[in-house]
DNA sequence: CTGAAAGCGCTTACAG
DNA sequence: CTGAAAGCGCTTACAG
C-alpha cells in the first residue's frame, strides 16, 4: 500500500511542506493492483492495450479504494479536455433548450461533459464567453452564430479548436454546419397562406436576430412570387414573450385592418396573437388566419391548432454534436453543411 | 523573450521529446515583463499585493502576448476549480431554465463557470452524474433534492464539497436550502378556491415528483380546513407536457362530470386545460375554473387569463448561487432555510 | 503488453 | 512586495 492510499485508512503524519491532498490517485491505484501507474492510466483509456488478468485487478483496486480520475490532470498532461463549450443565444427559449438536450444526449454517450454560455444575441458577449471559455482548453465549440466561427478559425492552425455551427447552414462548404434553411422556411408558410387565398398577410418579429431577418427575407419573397402584397410588417427588437405576441397582432390591426392573415416568426408570438384574436372575438382562422414557428408544445393542442414550421432542433442539437466528436476523433467526414430541412405542419389555424 | 513564448514568432525548432504545446504561459508574460511567474500569478489573483508598476508591466505583456491562464494547470496545483456543478430534474422545463438564468447570472459577476447535469427525476442518475462531476473537482453543487446532500456530507470532513439545495426547503437548518413550501403553495391554492365558492375541485398532476407530491399534500389539507371534498385526483407518471393538460381534464370530467375547478400541477397542464374547455365549448371559470402553478409566461395574458402560483425561481437561483459562494469564501453566514415566499395571482380563470 | 522518466502550467509554502 | 523550489496527478514519448 502506497504512502497516500494509507493515509486514507489511517491518520498518517503529512510530511512537512506537503500538499498532499488526501486524494486517492492513479499511483495509490497502481500499488494496490501491483502495476505501474502507465498501465492503470491504459486500463482506462485504451483497456485493449492491457492484459485481461491486470485489468481485473486495476478495477477491483479502483472499487476498493473509490478512485475517482482528476480531470484537472488529465487535461494538463495532455493539453486536451472533455469539455465542450456550447453557446447558444438564449436560455429562456424553448427551442434552444431542445438543442441543448440533443447535444446533452450525444456527448453523454460519447463520455464529454459540456459548459453553456448565453450571449443573448449580443455579438460582444459571444467574443467575451469565447475567450473565457478558451481558459478551460474545451475540446471544441458548438455555436449559433458565424462570426465566432471566424474568430477560432483564425487562430493558428495547430492549436485550432473544432466548431460546428448550428442552425444556420453555412453559405459555404468551408466549414461545418447543421441546420435548415431560415429562408426556404419562411417562403414555404408565404406560399401556404396564398394557396390557401389569403389576401393580405402580415408579418410580426422580436428578438431581431439574423435567423428572423432569413425568415422574412423567404416570406416576402414567397409573396412577391405569388403575386400579393403584404399588409403590414411589424418588427421590435425586444425579447420574444407571449404577450409580446398579442401586441404586435394590436398593432398589425391598427395599422391595416384589412389584413386577413399573420405569420409570426415563432409560436410565442402565435400563441399571444391567438390570444388576442380570442380577446376581441376575431375568429381564427375565419376572419384572421395565424401560422407559427418551431411547434413547440402547445401549437399541436392549441383550439384552433396552430399552422406552424416544424423545426428538427433536437437533431441539430444532437448532429452537431456527433460531427463535432467526429472531427475530434479524427474520423474522416466531409466538410460541409448537414440541411435537416424542414416541414410545414397545416392545422386548424389557416 | 523566452524560449517559449520564441516560438510564437519564429518557427524554432522543437526540442526531441519536447511536449511543448506552443501555448502562451505565465512564464513566457514573466519574462516579457521582466518579473518571476510568481508574480505574475499574483498579479491575476491579488493585485493588492503586487506593486503597482510591476502590475501594469505584467498586464502590458499579458495583452502583448496574448496570454490565456490555462485553468486545468491552476486546478491542479489548487485542487480548486472555477466550477459550479449544478444538478436539475429537466431542461425542458422553463422553470428550471429560469433558476439557470439566475444562477448563471450570480456566477458570472463571481467568476465561475457552470457544469450543468440532467438528472431526468431519477435517484440513480443523480447519483451517476455526482460521480462524474466529482472528477471536475467542482467547488461545489447546486441541487435539486435532498438526497444527494446526503452523499456528499458524506465524504471526509477535509474533503467536504459545499452544497445547497434548491426549490424546497431542508427540514432542518443543519444545511443550506433556498426555496419556498410547496405544501403551503398547494394550500393557498385550496383556500382560494374554496373562498370563490367552488364545490368540487379536482387535482391534476404529471411528472410526479416530490415537489408535486407537496402541493397536492397541501391542496388536500386546504380542501380539508374549507370544509370542501375533492371530487378526484388525477396523477400521471409521465412528462408535462401541454397536451397532457387536455388528456387529464378529459380523465377528470369522465370520472366526474360535476367538477367545477381544478388545479394543475403547473401552468403547461393549465394550459392544456384550458384548451380542451375551449374545445368543448365549456366556460371558463363559469363551468369550469382554472388554477395553474409557476406563472409562465402565458398564464397573464391567456384568454381568460389563468390564477397561478408566482414562484420565485430565478431568485432561487441566483440567491442559491450566492450562498454558495459565500460558504466557498468562508464568509460567515448562518446555514439554514431561506424561504423566499410565493404569491397567488389571482386572475380571471378561477 | 508494460514501465521509468520527464513534463504539462500553474500554486503552495517558504524564505527573504 | 518578490522569488526559487517543489509538487499537484495525470499523459506523452520512448524503450523494452
Amino acid at each position: 500500500m502506497s504512502k497516500r492510499a494509507a493515509q486514507n485508512h489511517k491518520a498518517s503524519a503529512i510530511p512537512k511542506g506537503s500538499r498532499a491532498t488526501g486524494r486517492v490517485t492513479i499511483i495509490d491505484v497502481a500499488a494496490e493492483a501491483g502495476v505501474s501507474p502507465m498501465t492503470v492510466s491504459r486500463a482506462l483509456k485504451t483497456p485493449a492495450l492491457v492484459q485481461e488478468q491486470s485489468r481485473e485487478r486495476i478495477m477491483a483496486a479502483i472499487d476498493k479504494l473509490g478512485y475517482v480520475p482528476n480531470q484537472a490532470a488529465a487535461t494538463l498532461a495532455s493539453a486536451r479536455s472533455q469539455v465542450i463549450a456550447v453557446l447558444v443565444p438564449s436560455l429562456t427559449n424553448a427551442v434552444f433548450i431542445e438543442t441543448l438536450s440533443g447535444i446533452r444526449d450525444y456527448l453523454a454517450e460519447a463520455g464529454y461533459q459540456f459548459l453553456i454560455g448565453e450571449t443573448g444575441y449580443a455579438r460582444d458577449k459571444e467574443e467575451q464567453l469565447i475567450s473565457t471559455y478558451l481558459a478551460h482548453a474545451p475540446a471544441g465549440f458548438l455555436l449559433s452564430s458565424s462570426e465566432q466561427h471566424e474568430i477560432l478559425q483564425s487562430r493558428p492552425a495547430s492549436r485550432a479548436i473544432p466548431a460546428v455551427r448550428m442552425f444556420d447552414l453555412g453559405r459555404s462548404n468551408d466549414d461545418f454546419s447543421v441546420g435548415f434553411s431560415q429562408t426556404k422556411a419562411g417562403y414555404a408558410v408565404a406560399r401556404h397562406l396564398a394557396e390557401r387565398g389569403y389576401k393580405r398577410p402580415a408579418f410580426i418579429a422580436a428578438q431581431l436576430d439574423p435567423r428572423m431577418m432569413k425568415r422574412r427575407e423567404g416570406f416576402r419573397k414567397g409573396l412577391q412570387d405569388a403575386g400579393i402584397q403584404s399588409a403590414v410588417e411589424v418588427l421590435l427588437p425586444l425579447p420574444t414573450t407571449v404577450d409580446m405576441g398579442a401586441q404586435l397582432l394590436r398593432r398589425v390591426l391598427d395599422a391595416n385592418p384589412d389584413c386577413d392573415a399573420v405569420f409570426c416568426c415563432n409560436d410565442d408570438l402565435a400563441l399571444g396573437a391567438l390570444f388576442e384574436c380570442q380577446r376581441r372575438g376575431i375568429a381564427v382562422p375565419g376572419r384572421m388566419a395565424i401560422a407559427g414557428f418551431n411547434d413547440l408544445s402547445w401549437a399541436a393542442c392549441a383550439t384552433p391548432s396552430i399552422t406552424t414550421v416544424v423545426t428538427p432542433r433536437y437533431d441539430i442539437g444532437y448532429k452537431s454534436a456527433r460531427m463535432l466528436i467526429s472531427q475530434l476523433r479524427g474520423e474522416d467526414i466531409p466538410k460541409g453543411r448537414l440541411d435537416l430541412g424542414f416541414e410545414l405542419a397545416v392545422r386548424e389555424s389557416t
